[in-house]
DNA sequence: CCTCCAAAAAATGTGCACATTTGCTGCGCA
DNA sequence: TGCGCAGCAAATGTGCACATTTTTTGGAGG
């Protein structure tokens, strides 16, 4: 219910706040999965009759993606996808060390039994993807791990900026694919867990900007994937609305569009 | 010249990003003096009336505000100042700890004569201007120190963190004011540079908590200035364009409208 | 006197018609 | 051949006219 409207009669103002959102995660969501080459322009009106709806509609997204960073604005000139140079990359690598570290001493504090049981439970799970070989899961474990590290202290500043960092460094990840093998050593995940149950910071610390050296010293700023250009083919799959006669061919020079 | 267009005949779809942009200071400039009320709502057709310009524009300025988290939008209800709870306030202060801690980690490896130079230096501009009893200077420089930590990272993710988390704390002092006297102890800045210079991590770090707890429990959430009510007033010197009957006396608080 | 509800008033949200700007294509001229 | 530049097509930006929703108002009924 309440999907197939539009476009009938003329004032039509109808309040629809889900399509916003359901745009917004869509573009969000293929920029975070890499499906949007690093350049490309993001123009008003394709992505208004890919998605069927407005104009305003797309452009108010696209603002909105703006102002969050996620895409360049240029005025008059219309929204590209950032193209984050190795400078950038390493910037928000450095941040997410600096910021684990702050909060890993803070950590020290807070620890209990409870805390080093969970974060034990997630290696255990880290280790089981790992094992059975299941790529996606470990990247995403890998990442939570450190999600897990900060929603420990239940600050909402520091988890949003966290969330902050990762998104970006996803976007980048797909650029500068560092997926070669062993995204994230469990091992080094466990290193910082033992620190923490013996209460020391220094080792912690020390272990967690290992840690973060070694993922860093994996990127590789050559051979960079193009990704897809058309911006029909991209959105293929997130909004089967209708309208659909654009080929979509066997191009699909990234993933599988999944389901 | 191009200053003084609108309304004039009917179509008049000019481009005038400059005006977005002094719309959009002038309210984050009087959301960050405290001018606001805390759940004042920012209405657009008064907004629009006082700065003289349309509907759209404010509403476009509000939605900006709203996606950096600086204004409360409720969908079809409009924009409100946001209301912090002391648990707020708390947390920005932890979080402002817990990233100098990850700062000061890092700051070590790096320090050098230089930094300490120009951090001394400042430490001196704090020191007169208390001994002056510049209480202006004084909040403005003691806030300045710890964004001269952050930069001297250079590490531009980290610096905006640290400026969002103090343009939410200035709002917040306005709300459970916390000047009583001596803002920001020089001597516990002192202290940290003292620290640093001395490449004693766990000294610095600590120092710092410290001084991050002294200062938070000057808070008190009683006693809330209620700032003033009527927009207009507010809103009397941002914007002198005309149609200003609402007198504009003497006060004159911010800078020259250039040009 | 208070509560509840209907109708009006005000405010927010949206599509649309342009104005403006950018980018491009092709023609003329050195 | 190459360099500019005029004109055109496409994209972005903006005001405006409504539609929708919220809020206020003014009674009527308990």
């Amino acid at each position: 219910m309440a999907t197939q409207r539009r476009r009938n009669g003329k004032g039509n103002g109808k309040a629809n706040p889900a399509e916003d959102e359901a745009v917004y995660q869509a573009i969000l969501h293929a920029l975070l999965e890499g499906k949007l080459k690093a350049g490309a322009k993001l123009a008003e009106p394709p992505l208004a009759e890919i998605f069927g709806v407005s104009r305003e509609r797309i452009r108010k997204v696209l603002h909105r993606l703006g102002a969050e960073r996620r895409l360049e604005m240029i005025p008059n000139r219309g929204a590209r996808v950032p193209r984050p140079t190795l400078d950038d990359v390493r910037s928000v690598y450095e941040a997410h060390r600096v910021l684990e570290a702050g909060v890993l001493t803070q950590l020290v504090r807070h620890v209990d039994d409870a805390l080093i049981d969970r974060l034990n439970a997630h290696l255990a799970e880290e280790r089981a993807a790992a094992t059975r070989g299941d790529r996606a899961a470990s990247v995403r474990l890998s990442g939570a791990f450190h999600v897990h590290l900060v929603e420990a202290l239940g600050n909402a500043e520091l988890s949003r900026f966290l969330a902050d960092l990762l998104s970006r460094s996803s976007v980048m990840v797909s650029v500068y694919e560092p997926a070669t093998d062993s995204i994230c050593a469990v091992d080094e995940h466990g290193a910082i867990v033992e620190a923490l149950r013996a209460r020391d910071v220094a080792r912690a610390i020390a272990v967690s900007r290992e840690h973060f050296l070694h993922v860093e010293s994996r990127l590789h700023l050559d051979d960079v994937v193009p990704a897809s250009e058309d911006l029909t083919a991209v959105f293929a799959a997130e909004k089967p609305k209708r309208r659909r006669h654009a080929v979509v061919p066997a191009k699909a020079g990234t993933h599988n569009p999944r389901e």
